[in-house]
RNA sequence: GGCGGUAUAGCCAAGUGGUAAGGCAGAGGUCUGCAAAACCUUCAUCACCGGUUCAAAUCCGGUUACCGCCUCCA
């Protein structure tokens, strides 16, 4: 049985989707101002995760993650290059594609965009004028938050507290605008030459939070089953998307609130583009191996801060060698394997049965790689059997392939040796087989350079190609 | 000021009442022509103080430190 730590709760429930086996899930997705960093790679990468593991569950996942793709960042970086808000958009959507496909995140079902939906704003926020939940405001809608009795709720803050840190703002222009300092913006003036869609209240165009409830009730329903994303989110983000969609249907907008810790950097500090402490996917993985990224970033607990430094991500890597080894080596005994019976299956079921124990509560990774790494330990222990079963070898290769893939790791995708390097290892074991060590030795060293590392076992030169 | 989170070995990190999982690093050993890989052995009393209990990392009270949100941020 499935449980989720419910940040509206705070509480690990036992997941019950809307429908039987299908999931309806929403996780907010970037402003594409610029290129994602390790803390927004790792908010994708742990919904990507609970995602997979819904799928090995045997859900259906229906997975919709928004670009905001027009505001005030977008215009700011626009006017700065001299280009247009959509040039810039599409520039850093094509980025997010091949960033996220470097460190092997699933493509969402759907990633609709703001400006792609901007009728279905107009009309939402028009709604909520009409019950009274919005007002305009010389151009500007703004929600109004004290109306929603369950304003604050999510966040678990007091609204009389809200309106206190709110006050330090009045004075600001925009705060002028409003009846209430904790009242927020749905649909923005424009001002001259910048872009704009015509609406009931003149040029402008969306507020921030606005377009996550539109496009996640567009896509998902009135009501679906998960909504994630940062911890930052929370509040306002989520707080007001509650706010804003529950006004309007009347219904239950979200079912589990999941939220992810962050990335810090030295000392403790969150990685943010504001304090530009941030270094991007785009960047990093020209210089680390993206597989050993995604390990890094999927192999802590979601809700738990994930502290980036060259230790770590060295720690990942080695954790990620030894899987990747144990599984190589172990797939090395096909070519001597037998026919005989198969005796391995109940001890790998039982591994698996605990790797899903582990990721049923609340998606425990932690504890689901030591299982992985118990099936390390099963696939050592038996590559170094004198003989092996075909059967039992294929057993164990699968359940690792199956369990390391929830994490998105890829283990089956060794390369082959090229034909000169291959006569290379030939030439070695030749030498290797007339006791002339120092030529063997020397083509070993040799290989070694070019990042072929062979080892020697009593079933053959096994080589694995070191990255 | 309000709300929330975290504190376990050199490092990462499980663990919500019964005498501390797992990984990395370290030490010793086995195997190997030498290596490599692997295997075996070894390595902590849980921020601090007090309390409850036969028994607490785990419950209660208090203290300290760090972090986040409350303004754009995953």
């Amino acid at each position: 049985m499935l449980k989720i730590f419910n940040t509206m709760t705070r509480e690990k429930e036992e997941f019950k989707p809307l429908t039987p086996n299908e999931v309806k899930m929403y996780v907010c997705g970037p402003t594409v101002y610029n290129y994602i960093h390790i803390g927004n790679a790792r908010s994708i990468v742990a919904f990507d995760t609970v995602r997979r593991y819904l799928e090995f569950l045997g859900y259906k996942v229906n997975f919709v993650s928004n670009f905001t793709d027009v505001d005030d960042k977008m215009i700011k970086e626009a006017n700065k290059e001299g280009i247009t808000v959509p040039e810039v958009a599409d520039r850093f959507i094509k980025a997010f594609y091949e960033d996220i496909a470097a460190i092997n995140v699933k493509k969402a079902t759907k990633n609709p965009r703001a400006t792609e939906n901007i009728p279905e704003i107009i009309a939402f926020v028009q709604d909520l004028i009409d019950k009274d939940y919005a007002y305009e405001s010389q151009g500007d809608v703004f929600y109004r938050a004290r109306k929603f009795q369950h304003y604050g709720e999510l966040s678990g803050q007091d609204i009389d507290q809200l309106v206190e840190g709110a006050s330090e703002h009045i004075g600001d222009a925009e705060f002028d605008k409003k009846q209430d300092p904790i009242d927020f913006v749905l649909w923005k003036k424009a001002k001259p030459n910048e872009i704009s869609w015509d609406s009931p209240w003149g040029a402008g165009r969306p507020g921030w939070h606005i377009e996550c409830s539109v496009m996640s009730t567009k896509y998902l329903g009135d009501t679906f089953d998960i909504h994630g994303g940062g911890q930052d989110l929370e509040f306002p983000h989520h707080e007001n998307e509650i706010a804003q969609s529950e006004a309007k249907t009347g219904k239950k907008f979200v079912n589990y609130w999941m939220h992810n810790g962050f990335v810090t950097v030295e000392d403790n500090e969150k990685m943010s583009k504001s304090l530009g402490n941030f270094v991007t996917v785009h960047d990093l993985v020209k210089t680390t191996d993206p597989q050993v990224l995604r390990f890094f970033l999927s192999s802590t607990h979601y809700r738990r801060p994930l502290e980036y430094s060259q230790s770590n991500l060295q720690k990942a890597a080695d954790n990620l060698y030894k899987i990747k080894t144990a599984y190589n080596n172990l797939k090395f005994r096909l070519k001597d394997a037998t026919d005989d019976k198969i005796d391995i299956q109940t001890q790998v079921a039982k591994v698996e049965e605990d790797f899903k124990t582990a990721m049923n509560d609340d998606f425990n990774v932690q504890n689901g790689l030591t299982e992985i790494f118990n099936l390390v330990s099963l696939a050592n222990s038996y590559s170094a059997q004198a003989t092996v079963a075909k059967n039992d070898v294929n057993v164990i290769l699968k359940a690792m392939v199956d369990l390391t893939s929830i994490l998105g790791i890829e283990l089956d995708n060794q390369k082959d040796l090229s034909d000169e390097i291959q006569k290379m290892v030939d030439k070695r074991d030749e030498a290797r087989a007339n006791k002339d060590f120092a030529t063997s030795d020397k083509l070993r060293d040799h290989l070694k350079e070019m990042g072929v590392i062979l080892e020697d076992t009593p079933q053959g030169t096994r080589w694995h190609i070191n990255d």
